[in-house]
DNA sequence: TCTGGGGTCCTAGGACCC
DNA sequence: TCTGGGGTCCTAGGACCC
């Protein structure tokens, strides 16, 4: 491991909010918040009054009688968000983006060209402020750890560097809600063994810790705590998974309910797939209930599959088992469609696709094996589910959004190159 | 107090194989 | 007839992150 710190991680503070003050000045330094029946995002003068992100609109309201809402301009996110990436990559091709706004990026080999890390930080906040409008903290340290709990450490608008001859002094006396993996339900059993500093963590024995949060969550955290923390900048990710899903407020458990919103969920989840030529074997759908309690259900095909009418109908077939099983509930909350053991699959996309995308032209040869495999992946389902599982299946989906498609768009990672 | 949408990783138990 | 160990895959649920 390198000796100087040049791991950089930044990120935009209270980033919708503050674009939104970008945008009208007439909400600046004023407590406001971004979204409606659930806060997206709060500025700091909301945060002030105890507002945070994800929490209900009433409650933010509750605790913040004269909050201002506003719709968002998730264009214009998307747009900042990107503008930032982009200032960093003026220093570094070595960036990996976490979020709209967030990135890690390594300088170690461009010091000579820009300064140190310290200094490439200070430009780099200087120009998002000077250049987009939007402050933005940093934290500079060896590790991807560190270098992240360092930049929430400057926030708001701060630059913290962490120098290596003291990073444990710094850690240490920090609370563990701050590491990256301790949330609410670890940082509640932590507390209870008394340990509430990543110092205390990381003197507690291994094996306790490991007896308390599991082996793996454990030994992470052991590591973390002691700045062990081995990973690299990677620029990539490939997709494991895509899924997208719907609150429905308080509707029927009934098939002329979720029949519809399913195949809306299985398009919108295949078309992103088609779209990188991808296909996946496993279809998962997640079933809440009026009571907020949820269930999952899944299926492992043979073969990948990318067809909205194949992934729409065994979906359905889970919901149906799910419902089966919990024949008492009467209402649900949300539904979830999502389809993982994601591989590449350039030709079978294509027949999966015929009738669906524009997309027809293809060697004649290889219909046969596509079409093949296709009929394997569905008389797969048909053995589970029963003959007449798959069919064809109509019904449009004419809803109104509980959120915009924007906002779903902005929330879409990247399935991957191509 | 009834909470959005898109992801990743881990765990435990069971099926199945050698 | 009863009994072992190791490995892989799948399912369901949960914690966490942005």
């Amino acid at each position: 491991m390198s000796k100087e710190p040049t791991i950089l991680h930044a990120d935009l503070d209270s980033f919708y909010a503050s674009v939104e003050q970008l945008l009208n000045p007439d909400l600046r330094g004023k407590a406001m918040a971004v979204g409606g029946g659930v806060v997206l995002a709060a500025s700091y003068e909301a945060k002030a009054f105890g507002v945070r992100g994800g929490m209900s609109g009433r409650k933010a309201r509750e605790l913040c009688p004269h909050l201002l809402f506003v719709r968002g301009n998730f264009d214009q996110y998307q747009r900042l968000g990107d503008a930032a990436i982009a200032i960093l990559e003026d220093y570094t091709p070595l960036i990996e983006r976490i979020s709209i706004d967030e990135a890690f990026a390594d300088v170690a080999g461009c010091t000579h060209l820009f300064g140190s890390p310290r200094e490439i930080a200070e430009i780099v906040r200087r120009r998002v402020r000077d250049e987009l409008g939007l402050p933005i903290s940093v934290g500079v340290a060896r590790t991807k750890h560190l270098a992240k709990v360092a930049s929430q450490v400057a926030k708001p608008d701060g630059l913290v560097v962490v120098d290596p001859a003291t990073e444990l002094d710094f850690l240490h006396d920090l609370p563990v809600g701050l590491m990256w993996g301790v949330g609410p339900v670890t940082e509640g059993k932590l507390k209870a063994e008394g340990i509430l500093t990543i110092g205390q963590l990381a003197n507690a024995p291994g094996r306790s810790l490991r007896g308390l949060l599991g082996d793996a969550a454990g030994e992470k955290l052991s590591d973390l705590a002691w700045n062990r923390d081995t990973r690299a900048i990677v620029r990539e990710h490939r997709a494991r998974s895509a899924g997208a899903q719907s609150a429905l407020g308080r509707q029927p458990a009934t098939e002329a309910v979720f029949r519809p919103v399913l195949q809306h969920l299985a398009d919108r989840v295949t078309s992103r797939l088609r779209a990188k030529s991808l296909a996946g074997r496993t279809i998962t759908v997640h079933v809440r209930f009026a009571d907020m309690r949820a269930v999952t259900r899944a299926m492992t095909l043979d073969a990948p599959v990318s067809a909205t009418l194949i992934v729409a109908e065994i979906a359905e077939e889970l919901v149906r088992q799910a419902l089966a099983d919990h024949p008492k509930e009467k209402s649900i909350s949300l539904l979830a469609v999502s389809v993982s053991h994601i591989e590449e699959q350039r030709v079978i996309q294509l027949e999966l696709s015929l009738g669906l995308d524009d997309e027809k032209r293809r060697p004649g040869s290889r219909q046969g094996a596509a079409r093949w495999s296709a009929d394997r992946a569905m008389d797969k389902a048909r053995t589970r589910f029963g003959r007449d599982v798959i069919g064809y299946a109509a019904a449009h989906l004419e809803r109104k959004n509980s959120v915009p498609d924007a906002f779903r768009e902005l929330a879409e990672k990247d399935l991957g190159r191509n």
